[in-house]
RNA sequence: GAGCCCUUAGCUCAGCCGGAUAGAGCAACAGCCUUCUAAGCUGUAGGUCACUGGUUCGAAUCCAGUAGGGCUCGCCA
């Protein structure tokens, strides 16, 4: 149940009955209506601004529209009190009782709690990672995965039908220097001495493998052979070898993905480039013009030339976007505009992308091109991800691809682990750079924000431990818990830690519908700081143990909240794919 | 030159759809371990929300402009 949704109802259905008994005027519009949380806990429970938004249209002051509301949601049967405060909120305080039967649900319904049925079943598309396949991801890329993966399972969570998709940029000019880079390490493996690797190609060692791999499958067959008759299948033995490297990264970090589109397979030799321009060729959106250069800088070998455009300043694009090269071959933006109204054939309206900062000056033809290509029927949402800079104790890890010193995700996730990747790439917000810091992220302490949230659960683990040792043969099942008598959490601290789990679906949706996978990260840092101080509080006070050896009943009922903590740490941690340990050691 | 993103405490950052006295962590200072894990907690101090104007009952939040930082700019993907 999200609390805040319930009792939003709750006031529109109140100020329904006010205009029915005619003390407000019919048809007043309640979109601006919000219920949510007052930032001072003082404040109350729940608070309305729907006074404010509609004393206009009511013609009326808000504090009078405030007192009627006021006067209605005082006699709800979860009400203690109603209040007008500042320039016309309304402010309700709640029982206890309606706050403990919240943490009931949370035992009965398990980590599913905080899943909603906003998304209908309505089919989305998010696309993610899509590098390119000459190389091992890098730290970046692992931003945009778990980004994306996290991004992905909080739109299922709250009910929409989730594809993750990843595209290969399998067909440009990139994957045909990868396959003479790959040439030159398969004659390197049968014995020649290649040197330096010349600019342009992929220098990395990890080509060598592939190389010799080759050599192995196909001996000396392709060594002193002209290039167009290696090129093709040497390229498409390097993309497989690229595609397998990835596939391994991303099962690393436990990214996965439902599909892999292939630019060159699924676009480009099905001929879907030419059937997108001829579809844009019937709405009138192609034509043959000349681009001014930008200005301010001087492209050295600028010449106007005429070629092929796409009328993406039609659907807000600053200038209009070239489909076909000099050359006559398609522009990868032409490509992308095929695949993006396969996408729309398939059945998405709604595509979320996950992409690198450096790809920003693309978000506007390329919503251009989705709009374009369904008929303004799909939207296209960009997420884009700041750099990540990688630190050792504050000291910027150096890299160079030359040096042979360049540090992949691998590296990273073999050294810390997936789940502590995970975690750190979501406590920034995604247009900022984050830091991540070797020393930092594997501390065990408090000043590390993985192991602060990873401790609240193993803690959770360890009080049922001691419950389970003090009252020998007792029932500590979920089920148990929730029958248990909750009344006796009666504590201000303990009502407190209740809200706070009462949070949950509230986030889960917020942070979805606002694609900002970050705040569940922060939400379960600010929970496990709840959870941390009402136990340290009972060290100090001995009545506030969770564990009450001579009070089983009450014992019960805190173990009930500690496990309503234990359940949303876990699902919150599962659903940004980190695994909640048992135990710290 | 143009477009997009960013600018909040000494540092690193949150701040939801415009809402009440702008919040965390670190660093600083003062405390808490015979105790369910001190791998933790409590308190104090710290702010011209870059700047200027606008929109309105109300702006860190929306709009315009200015300054600073980042990314990008036909025939790369």
């Amino acid at each position: 149940m999200n609390v805040f949704s319930y009792f939003r109802e709750q006031v529109v259905k109140e100020l329904e009955t006010l205009a029915a008994a005619g003390k407000l005027p019919p048809g007043l519009d309640t979109a601006r209506v919000t219920v949510e949380p007052p930032r001072e806990a003082a404040h109350g429970d729940i608070s309305t601004n729907a006074a404010l938004v509609l004393a206009k249209a009511a013609a009326m002051k808000p504090r009078d529209v405030a007192a009627l509301l006021v006067e209605r949601l005082r006699s709800h049967p979860e009400a203690t009190a109603a209040d007008i405060a500042g320039p016309g909120f309304v402010n309700l305080r709640l029982r206890d009782s309606f706050w403990q039967t919240r943490l009931g649900d949370i035992l009965r319904t398990g980590e599913t709690y905080g899943a909603a049925d906003i998304g209908a079943g309505q089919a989305i598309n998010v696309e993610y990672v899509s590098a390119n396949p000459t190389g091992p991801m890098h730290v970046g890329h692992g931003r945009g995965a778990v980004v994306g993966d996290a991004l992905a399972a909080l739109y299922a969570k709250i009910g929409y039908k989730v594809t993750r998709e990843y595209y290969v940029n399998d067909a440009g000019a990139q994957v045909d220097q990868l396959a003479r880079s790959v040439h030159l390490r398969y004659r390197e493996a049968l014995g020649e001495t290649v040197g330096a690797i010349p600019d342009g190609l992929y220098p990395g060692e990890y080509l060598q493998p592939v190389g010799a791999a080759l050599a192995a499958r196909d001996g000396d067959k392709w060594r002193g052979r002209p290039e167009d008759e290696w090129l093709a299948p040497i390229r498409e033995f390097a993309i497989a070898a690229m595609m397998e490297l990835i596939r391994g990264d991303l099962a690393a970090l436990h990214v996965r993905h439902d599909v892999f589109s292939s630019e060159r397979h699924d676009v480009v030799e099905r001929q879907r480039v030419g059937e997108v321009v001829e579809f844009l060729r019937q709405r009138d959106l192609v034509y043959t013009g000349t681009l001014e250069p930008p200005k301010g800088m001087k492209p050295d070998d600028w010449e106007p030339r005429p070629q092929m455009l796409f009328r993406a300043t039609t659907f807000g694009d600053d200038v209009d976007r070239p489909l076909q090269k000099s050359d006559g071959a398609w522009t990868y933006f032409a490509a992308d505009m095929a695949y993006h109204l396969d996408k729309y054939r398939r059945g998405f309206a709604r595509m979320i992308g996950v992409w690198g900062a450096d790809h920003g000056g693309y978000v506007k033809r390329m919503q251009a091109a989705v709009a374009a290509i369904s008929d303004g029927k799909a939207g296209l949402e960009i997420r884009l991800c700041q750099l990540v800079n990688l630190l050792e104790k504050g000291e910027p890890v150096k890299m160079s691809k030359r040096a042979g010193t360049f540090v992949t995700l691998r590296d990273v996730v073999d050294r810390v682990g997936a789940g502590v990747v995970r975690f750190i790439m979501l406590t920034r917000k995604h247009d900022q750079h984050l830091d991540f810091d070797f020393a930092k992220v594997t501390e065990q302490s408090k000043d590390n924000p993985v192991f602060y949230v990873q401790y609240a659960h193993a803690r959770t683990r360890s009080v049922m431990r001691q419950a389970a040792e003090a009252f020998p043969g007792i029932d500590l099942s979920d089920r148990a818990l929730a029958g248990a008598d909750l009344a006796r959490l009666a504590h201000a601290d303990e009502i407190v830690l209740v809200k706070h789990l009462a949070g949950w679906p509230r986030l889960v949706e917020s942070a979805a519908e606002a694609g900002e996978p970050h705040r569940v990260a922060f939400y379960l840092y600010d929970l496990a700081a709840s959870f941390h101080a009402l136990w340290t509080r009972g060290k100090d006070e001995t009545a506030l143990r969770f564990v009450a050896a001579d009070d089983r009943a009450l014992t019960l009922a805190r173990l009930a909240l500690v496990r309503g903590v234990g359940i949303v740490v876990a699902s919150g941690l599962r659903l940004i794919g980190v695994e909640p340990v048992e135990e710290m050691r």
